[in-house]
DNA sequence: TAGGCCATCTGGTCCT
DNA sequence: AGGACCAGATGGCCTA
């Protein structure tokens, strides 16, 4: 959805490129991967079938004898000695495998992207269309995440009175916010920097929740926190 | 123009 | 062996 229409190379692309570079003999079909793949497979077939001896085709006349005995198949000696062509069959097989590898990679971080993109649709943010970066989204989500939950606990209390004894659906005071565990064993979150901090860069925040009112009580101290680092 | 953000490529490591 | 995951490098685009 908000994958940059640009970045999406396609992959044919990506090997014309990449043919285009860094392989010696490009060819001239741009095959896909797969097909180029399978191209170089063919390549290390006919390397096989090269190598036992050629058929003693009888040619009339004495140069066909020559060639009967010959150790060489006469349309195969052009190009470079046997050994380069192994190194480039290797060189080339190399090759795809990257662009193979290049591929899923890139697969990959679309997918995580269309995830972040998942987690922005879900997390309030002003103005409405604002797109908060990666950093930005992870923080504030996890701030947010942290608030609600904060929120729910608080709910529950006051629900239930000073004992608070039915508190178990809801964390406990005293039990790890989001944050602890995400900023790797810092204390709460730490009471207030600027609400712009919730939000781990210098927009401005949301409208006011309930949630991110609460978490704006609790940030109410003068010092970064550490998860927000 | 410097700095931030991003997508992509790449080689290494781990896992199945 | 092949795929997933990761982190570093690189280059493009955008904004202050």
């Amino acid at each position: 959805m908000l994958v940059k229409a640009e970045v999406l190379a396609t992959p044919a692309e990506d090997e014309l490129l990449l043919l285009g570079l860094g392989s010696p003999a490009p060819s001239p079909s741009l095959p896909s991967s797969a097909e180029e793949e399978e191209e170089e497979e063919e390549e290390e077939e006919e390397e096989l079938r090269a190598a036992p001896p050629a058929r003693p085709v009888e040619a009339p006349g004495g140069r066909g004898l020559r060639r009967a005995e010959g150790k060489r198949r006469p349309g195969r000696s052009r190009g470079a000695p046997r050994a380069a062509r192994t190194a480039e069959t290797a060189q080339r097989i190399k090759r795809s495998r990257r662009l193979k590898a290049n591929n899923r990679e890139r697969n990959r971080m679309h997918n995580l992207n269309a995830a972040l993109d998942a987690l922005r649709d879900v997390l309030p943010t002003f103005p409405e269309d604002a797109k908060l970066t990666k950093i930005e989204t992870l923080r504030f989500a996890h701030n947010y995440i942290w608030a609600l939950t904060e929120t729910l606990r608080l709910a529950g209390a006051a629900r239930l009175g000073p004992d608070g004894a039915a508190a178990a659906a809801v964390p406990a005071e005293g039990s790890p916010s989001p944050a602890s565990s995400w900023s790797g064993g810092a204390a709460s979150p730490a009471p207030s920097a600027s609400p712009r901090l919730i939000f781990g860069g210098d927009r401005e925040p949301p409208e006011p929740t309930a949630a991110k009112l609460e978490a704006d009580q609790e940030m109410r101290v003068g010092q970064t926190p550490p998860w927000m680092m």
